[in-house]
DNA sequence: CCTGCCATGCTTCCATACAAGTTGACAAGT
DNA sequence: ACTTGTCAACTTGTATGGAAGCATGGCAGG
């Protein structure tokens, strides 16, 4: 599928080629050659190359000079890491957004949580992964830090791939109730529940990893942990 | 100066390229032609291309496609973004440090602060900034979170150039200061105190900050904000 | 049957050539 | 004086051709 000529190809193919990562679409452990990318989008190696380059330094792909290219398994501890941070970060903007509370706050996350109560029902995964990354971003902005998301999303990059298997094999509602109880929280201005509630919500994600780890043994990386 | 045979040109390009623009040695606003660094190290464009590529995904440089590349200039609510972040987990790290006080942890502590303290003395701001790097490598290492450091350096390659402006204009003395009084709740087994101790000497930026935009305002990326 | 060598075909890396867009100077016209 | 069009000298983007290194499989020798 060639790409419109009135834009440079780089950019095109790394987000095209990001999306079918993360989406696990290509997945992990997948060799990817320039060439055989190259003849599959039309475009010539050169470009193919650059996407790889950036890709690499998103930790997405490991190239490995002379040998090959590859999408990269997940890795456990690199995941544990991100969700680390995160949780960190994401306590700290909670409370922010607590002492900050307004109504017009309250209605905006009512209505976000709402969406994603029909999404989960409907069972589309991918919509609701969507209406999570708003639910958070609008968290961070409420906080008054919203360029924070634009880091922590760098930083998912690593988690995502995990909480899209997971969005797909279970039900996402208790996310949702999760979501629910750190609104409540936020409404009550109780800035320690809101936190709390917060800590619960992101450690589930160490609870699923070790039934995706079972179900998809493949696409995570092994004690070998070369790169 | 051209590079060792036996390894590949672009990480050294790259490495060598990061460097010079952390250290402000290549300042920020300069413009960077791909032909005039490939003349300058000996080797083609392309390898040069690529670490820029490298270059700009750290946000170092802005590639402007057809215009030129340019050393980025430093972004003040970016610098503020990624404060906030390190205030975050580091406060959370340090905490749970606290919580795992052991005697050969304090004593390492203890060490590294009395170096810090001759660094200071002989104000030799290179070494002063990388034993204050060390000294949180080992917060995180003595929280149970090594791999944090790795996602936090990435994070600072912003404020970093700040930092370095900046430990070469005050004398980093405070900072030996705040390290301590850190060490010293630790050895009391106060998290609070020490949490406290360390958001104190975060915010310590804050306060540098607007000395160092005053001092050097053409490093700072002015209302314009293209990219 | 097992082991080690070696050719072959792959991969990424680097060099080079060309294409396409931007910028600035400068001259012509208003 | 001011605007405008053209051109030349840059910039980065893409294509392509080798060079060097690695993996695989066949094959000779034990």
């Amino acid at each position: 599928m060639p790409f419109s000529f009135d834009t440079a190809v780089v950019p095109q193919l790394h987000k095209r080629l990001r999306d079918r990562i993360v989406s696990c679409d290509l997945p992990p452990g997948q060799r990817i050659s320039e060439t055989e990318i190259a003849a599959a989008y039309q475009v010539s190696r050169q470009p193919v190359r650059e996407a790889f380059i950036k890709l690499a330094e998103r930790r997405l792909v490991s190239i490995r000079p002379q040998r090959g290219t590859y999408v990269r398994r997940i890795s456990v501890p690199e995941a544990l890491t991100a969700r680390f941070i995160r949780e960190a970060v994401e306590v700290d903007l909670v409370r922010r957004a607590t002492e900050r509370t307004t109504s017009k706050m309250i209605d905006t996350l009512d209505r976000q949580i709402a969406k994603q109560r029909t999404a989960a029902k409907a069972k589309d995964p991918a919509a609701f992964m969507q209406l999570d990354e708003a639910f958070h971003r609008s968290l961070a902005e409420f906080a008054g830090a919203p360029a924070v998301s634009d880091y922590l999303s760098d930083l998912n990059v690593q988690m995502n791939r995990v909480r899209n298997i997971s969005a797909r094999q279970f039900s996402p509602q208790n996310l949702v109730l999760q979501h629910a109880a750190i609104v409540d929280a936020i409404r009550q201005k109780d800035a320690e529940a809101a936190a709390g509630a917060m800590r619960t919500h992101l450690r589930e994600f160490n609870k699923d990893l070790p039934k995706i780890i079972k179900a998809y043994p493949d696409y995570f990386e092994g004690p070998e942990a070369l790169d």
